[in-house]
DNA sequence: TTAATTTACTACTATTTGGTAATATAGGAA
DNA sequence: TTCCTATATTACCAAATAGTAGTAAATTAA
């Protein structure tokens, strides 16, 4: 195997590529790790209400309507994934996104779902025919 | 606003474009889900083993060390899913990937935590430079 | 038929985690 | 200084979940 010096592209190549058990767990729970901060619905609220510009924590709060301390505990772990990033600018502490990556990740999981629907929606479509001719 | 008859399309135009409030929490509650089924080593394991060709319960078992009863469990929520499909073979039960998304899903985060380790890495090598000057 | 194999399901435990109330900290105003 | 506001942290509870042992169901072989 050729030597990759280049070790932005090392990992990823050499990450799914192989079976299972030469898989790296740490690299694996790293991406489960990033995976599982989008996963819940009020960090995706929070992501969103950043969508359209920064934020300080209480412009966060209105908008979702998240409690206070719920809403610090989200920031702590969307700011450790390197999703959003902070300023503190006086008494306010400014949130944005950090990583425009998430919206491309949501637009991929969005399509995918609503392709998801619409293959479903086809079925049953079918299925109200066939009982139509009876 | 412009009716936009195409629901395939309406879904992801609407969802992160507002602000939060006017987010559908069913909407992104199924984002969030999905994110979810990635966010777990073991699931991401037994991905990775469908990547290379269709396996059985028994291989991905074998494949990824994980036992029995979890591996069912796993392979349900990835149905479940769609991530993956099921195929009954005599005795046995082949899951392949039903939705090649994933892997795209998985390269985009993986790159981004090079990137990210990558800057972490820079920095600490400007803190050495700094220390060594003393 | 019986036996063996493969996969799914059912509790059950232990751990994790989202939410919240209370408290702490820190900056700006009076 | 004191007071007020904004944010973070801590402690706690409740719900969700990963893992597992045991069991069930279904298929094939003998």
């Amino acid at each position: 195997m050729p030597q990759n010096t280049d070790s932005r592209f090392s990992l990823e190549t050499t990450l799914l590529d192989h079976e299972a058990s030469s898989l790296s767990p740490t690299v694996l729970a790293m991406i489960a790790d990033f995976f599982k901060v989008l996963s819940e619905v009020s960090r995706l609220q929070i992501v969103c209400a950043l969508k359209n510009g920064d934020k300080n924590v209480s412009q966060i709060i209105e908008i979702t309507g998240l409690g206070q301390a719920n809403v610090s505990k989200h920031l702590k772990l969307l700011t450790q994934a390197g999703i959003v990033k902070r300023t503190q600018q006086g008494v306010n502490v400014v949130y944005a996104i950090a990583n425009p990556l998430v919206f491309s990740l949501c637009d991929l999981v969005c399509n995918s779902i609503v392709t998801q629907l619409q293959q479903q929606n086809q079925q049953l479509e079918s299925l109200k025919m066939f009982q139509k001719s009876f």
